[in-house]
DNA sequence: AACACGGGGAC
DNA sequence: GTCCCAGTGTT
């Protein structure tokens, strides 16, 4: 029996019942894929659900505000899937009447999708012939086949598409390309695959040689960079001045507080007598209090946050600055971390 | 080719 | 702590 028909028929005895495999209907598949770009199903599946719930169809997606959206995917990180929709959303709605694309080489070309996410949609929603290639799969074809060039290098990329093409079930490609990730994500998972149960196991290069922990190979670990972000709560009454991030940097368009970011950890006094500080705030600094310090990490960064309350009122307000009613926070998309802070103080 | 971009869960 | 998740866009 082929790798292909093994793998299906485990893929029908073991798949997940997962909502967006109910469907062949490209949108809610986009919206799906879109989700689940470096995302646990775990995880991304609440927002799936609301997503689907709020914007049924991609008419009501491109209609929505980018603030709205945010906010829904306030908490999934990598921000710029969302911005992304917004725009591939328009696009289809001006470009294509509304009607999503199921073809790779339409797909291909909108924001936020790229060749995995193009591959999946044409796949699962039209039975395109093309193979997908996620983390799952490379992890699989690297120990079957017992491929030890990096999964991150250029060659390696080619090599493992190609022998994905070649592996391929011509006949059910969506099929055959749900049941790889799945196959990679529920048996032959990262740490601790289940080799004993495994239907392939015989054919397997890393389990025949003992390679199952050595495979795949990747390049380039990831520098982390410190940041040090002092954040500024002042309040007005029932206001709060909060700050709308810039498109530059992370947590693009979405919203949070006054920021003073430094080098390295600075002293109250230290910070108080910063120019940036100065120019905001004043010389007359009347501290409430400083909460403690919070470490936040992301893939590239580790952020030390804290929230420095002032019984001051700007003297100056920066452009990107403005009042809000507290009770509108519920409102506006905020860093996980800011969330964290705010909520502890407001009960949100 | 290298880097930026979040947050969470498993070990 | 380390790894990596149904990756893509920018430089």
């Amino acid at each position: 029996m082929s790798f292909s028909n093994e793998l299906l028929k485990w893929y029908q005895q073991n798949k997940r019942d997962l909502p967006w495999r109910h469907t062949s209907n490209p949108y809610i598949i986009w919206l799906s894929e879109i989700i689940l770009q470096q995302t646990r199903v775990e995880q991304g599946l609440p927002y799936f659900q609301r997503f689907l719930e709020q914007y049924p169809d991609v008419l009501s997606f491109a209609a929505a505000a980018e603030d709205d959206i945010l906010k829904l995917w306030q908490g999934l990180g990598y921000y710029s899937r969302g911005r992304n929709m917004l725009k591939t959303a328009r696009t289809v709605v001006d470009n294509y009447n509304g009607s999503f694309p199921q073809k790779y080489d339409d797909l291909i070309k909108l924001k936020g999708i790229g060749e995995y996410t193009a591959t999946a949609i044409a796949s699962f929603s039209a039975n395109e012939a093309k193979a997908v290639v996620d983390g799952n799969v490379y992890r699989v074809l690297a120990r079957y086949f017992g491929i030890d060039e990096p999964i991150n290098s250029p060659k390696g990329k080619k090599l493992f598409q190609q022998t994905a093409n070649e592996l391929l079930n011509k006949q059910q490609p969506g099929l055959h390309n749900q049941a790889m990730m799945e196959f990679g994500a529920m048996l032959c998972k990262p740490k601790n695959p289940a080799c004993g149960i495994c239907p392939v196991r015989e054919g397997c290069y890393a389990f025949l040689h003992n390679a199952v922990n050595s495979l795949p190979v990747k390049l380039n670990k990831v520098k982390v960079r410190d940041r040090y972000f002092n954040y500024f709560l002042v309040t007005d009454g029932d206001n709060i001045l909060m700050n709308k991030r810039d498109d530059k940097d992370i947590w693009a368009n979405m919203y949070d507080l006054p920021l003073v970011e430094t080098d390295t950890l600075l002293t109250p006094e230290e910070l108080f007598y910063l120019p940036m500080v100065k120019e905001i705030f004043g010389t007359d600094i009347k501290l409430v209090e400083i909460l403690p310090l919070k470490k936040h990490i992301l893939t590239h960064q580790r952020l030390h946050v804290r929230l420095i309350i002032l019984n001051n009122q700007p003297v100056k307000l920066k452009e990107q600055y403005f009042f809000t009613p507290i009770e509108n926070l519920q409102k506006l998309a905020l860093p996980k971390i800011v969330f964290i802070f705010l909520k502890n103080i407001f009960n949100l």
